[in-house]
DNA sequence: ACAGGCGCAGTTTTT
DNA sequence: CTGCGCCTGT
């Protein structure tokens, strides 16, 4: 153990051995913020002699979960699987899935995700005869979701904020929403969080039961809590105080989705007695790139404040491209990993980081038309997949035939000529008799019209197949049965629908191996929790796309962030209050320390958004970052070139080429020698290879080449200096 | 019940 | 410029 310890510095020892009472470690971006937890974990197990069943550590996401307990199982072996490392959510489901009957629900309750919730609230709209435009669901759903992070149910939230008329409204939405979720036997994910602070406060003695059991609480990613989270954290700690939280005010970036940073801010309120230790030295990125974030986040108000530190060295300088546009700006960034490629970077050490997910968009037609690798980390998850999500409602509706919202989505899919007039009348004989909507059915049967009978009939086989067989199989009737195995055919994406489908069966008989005693119920709450699946392909050998947030967590050594322009970055959505500018900064902080070990930061002169081109000032946040570490590369027009060339090219349509070809970033030509299939070439790095194909891409020609040493790659024509072999 | 056309709005996202 | 939601016509 002493030997573990002698891996940290002092501040990361003094916070892993820090046992007893509130503990808040302020842990900078990269300073090994998991190794101290995980070795904490360790000392207290093997040194302090805590209960592995007495430790609770909390995180955010299943991946980090993951990650924890894998890491700390690696230090202590076996014996880990006896604590709690859990996400927030699914630690409440475990503790309603056992006592939520205290509180008057039932314990067989759906988890319903953000795709539900909104066809709920429609409904709620239709029924309350609101229009979508005044009332958006997105908006409505995000107030909702806003009452339930403060703990604020239907009634409290009228009460607090029933002097806005709007608000009113909305809280009348809440609380038909709330009611519908009621019977359907669903909880959305807020509900989760909030229904076991409700357990907690009216059953004291499951309370205490938790307190007891859970002696030594850890709380990872801390600034992300929203007030629920903390009140559950709060209540859970009460007892014991033996409480550690991790966190970083400069990391705040979900405010939106109700972070709440005053959780963190305050804690040292809340226990006058904490201990705080910060975590300055950063283990990941070079001075100059930790200068440039230091430098930016200090413009902050309200923060803890840090200053990160390394003795890696100065580094590299923060290049700085100004483009002319968006095209411009993504080719030097295809055009610099290009060459870095050829230096010996691999694709996949490299990142482009941006504001928001649209800006993917010409970089992949730029790097498309350069060929150079890419992957873009966003785009549908797995289970948000409109065939994964219809199966899933199956089968929700099979284990929670109550289960309302799920019957409405896959009632008429596929097309049973269920339309509706029938619904409604469906709907109206539930609500007289105070039933399911399935219920309904089953009263009135012989009424209803044969397709909706032969519906029932599916459902009813359905729930004796549940009974009688493993998860797979069950899931393999559902999609036969259904109809929907017919239905796909006529899909334009047939065969990917398929495959997904046959996915999610593996991934059932996969889950049912790793865990033996699962039950139906354990796997469907896998399902609602684990929304992710992890595709992230390491071995791939490819630059990666994906906004800041989702770089949050991530390093690599050479990281692009790209539309550092006054509107895109800040967003001009954030420019009304500076709270919201604040957490835009902190994005920039979160960007900015993505990077090991070179950094490139680029804006443009003018560029395209939602079809109109506009000129655009550079961002706030490069002027932050002082000019010693800064290297400006300044390709954007002058005012002479912008005056003749831009204005009019623009408003006649002229086709790119004539108006970028002379663009300093296009590569030159230094080569005008062409080959073709057959002909011996040298390229620099790969040596001699055969052209197995040639084919032109624009002015350029792409070229599939043999290589003697490295098999074969794809080179373009204007990039890969090639000269002929013999 | 569904396809096709029009009009409008438009960050970030895990569970 | 997109994508989504509504409306209309079959």
């Amino acid at each position: 153990m002493n030997e573990l310890l002698k891996e940290l510095n002092s501040q990361q020892r003094e916070a892993a051995t820090s046992v007893g009472g509130p503990l808040l470690v302020l842990a900078g971006a990269g300073s090994g913020k998991t190794r101290v937890l995980t070795y904490r974990i360790a000392y207290m197990i093997g040194e302090k002699g805590v209960a592995p069943w007495n430790i609770l550590a909390i995180t955010f996401t299943n991946k980090a979960a993951k990650e924890m307990a894998d890491r700390v199982e690696k230090l202590i072996g076996e014996t880990a699987k006896d604590m709690w490392v859990r996400t927030f959510h699914s630690a409440c489901v475990r503790i309603l899935r056992r006592d939520i009957d205290r509180i008057g629900y039932d314990r067989n309750f759906n988890i319903i995700d953000s795709d539900d919730q909104k066809s709920v609230v429609k409904e709620c709209l239709k029924e309350l005869g609101f229009d979508e435009k005044e009332f958006p669901p997105r908006s409505v759903m995000s107030e909702i979701s806003f009452a339930k992070d403060k703990l604020l149910t239907p009634s409290q939230y009228a009460l607090e904020y029933g002097d806005d008329y709007r608000k009113k409204q909305i809280a009348n939405l809440y609380s038909l929403y709330q009611k519908k979720l009621k019977v359907a036997n669903d909880l959305d994910f807020d509900d989760l969080i909030m229904l076991t602070v409700k357990l907690f406060s009216d059953a004291p003695d499951v309370l205490s039961f938790y307190q007891n059991k859970f002696r030594y609480i850890l709380v990872d990613e801390y600034q992300d809590t929203n007030k629920a989270q903390n009140e559950l954290i709060m209540m859970l700690a009460k007892e014991h105080r033996n409480l550690c939280v991790v966190g970083d005010d400069d990391q705040s970036i979900y405010k939106f989705r109700g972070a709440d940073i005053s959780n963190i801010l305050d804690f040292e309120k809340e226990f006058t007695d904490a201990r705080v230790i910060r975590l300055e030295q950063n283990y990941r990125s070079t001075q100059n790139i930790l200068d440039a974030a230091n430098n930016v986040i200090k413009n902050n108000f309200g923060r803890k404040g840090k200053n990160l530190w390394t003795d890696k060295g100065e580094g590299e300088k923060i290049t700085v491209y100004k483009a002319q546009n968006e095209h411009d700006e993504a080719s030097y960034i295809a055009d610099k990993m290009y060459s870095l490629s050829i230096n010996g970077y691999r694709y996949s050490d490299m990142a482009v980081l941006y504001r928001a997910n649209s800006s993917s968009r010409t970089l992949e037609e730029v790097f498309m038309r350069k060929a150079v690798p890419y992957r873009v980390l966003a785009g549908l998850r797995f289970y948000d997949r409109k065939e994964i999500r219809d199966m899933i409602a199956y089968l929700r509706l099979i284990k929670n035939p109550d289960d309302n919202i799920s019957l409405r989505r896959i009632i008429n899919t596929p097309s049973r000529k269920i339309g509706k007039v029938t619904l409604d009348k469906i709907a109206a004989a539930a609500d007289r008799e105070g039933c399911s909507l399935l219920k309904a059915i089953g009263n009135h049967i012989d009424t209803l019209g044969a397709s909706v009978a032969e519906f029932y009939k599916l459902i009813e086989e359905l729930l004796v197949i549940a009974r009688e067989n493993t998860i797979p199989e069950l899931i393999e009737a559902v999609y036969e049965k259904s109809g929907y195995k017919e239905f796909l055919k006529t899909d334009e994406k047939a065969q990917e629908r398929d495959e997904n489908i046959g996915e999610l069966i593996n991934g059932a008989a996969n889950y049912m191996e790793n865990n033996e005693e699962a039950t139906f119920e354990d796997y469907m709450d896998n399902l609602a929790l684990i929304s992710d699946i992890d595709n992230y392909d390491e071995e791939l050998d490819a630059a990666v796309f994906m906004t800041m947030h989702a770089a949050k967590g991530l390093e690599f050594p050479i990281v692009f962030i790209c539309g550092f322009d006054e509107g895109i970055f800040p967003s001009f959505m954030s420019s009304y209050s500076s709270e919201e500018t604040e957490e835009e900064r902190r994005l920039c902080y979160v960007g900015i320390t993505r990077a090991r070990e070179k950094l490139h930061l680029t804006c443009a002169h003018s560029r395209m958004l939602y079809g109109k081109t506009s000129n655009y000032k550079p961002s706030r946040f490069l002027e932050e970052i002082p000019e010693n570490l800064k290297e400006i590369i300044d390709n954007s027009p002058t005012i002479g070139d912008y005056e003749i060339k831009i204005p009019k090219a623009v408003s006649h349509n002229a086709p790119e080429s004539s108006l970028f070809a002379s663009a300093p970033s296009a590569p030159r030509r230094t080569n005008t020698q062409t080959f073709s299939a057959g002909d011996c070439v040298i390229h620099k790095k790969f040596g001699r290879g055969i052209i197995i194909s040639a084919n032109s891409v624009g002015n350029d020609i792409h070229y599939e080449i043999a290589f003697e040493s490295v098999g074969t790659k794809n080179l373009l024509g204007l990039y890969a200096k090639l000269e002929k072999g013999d």
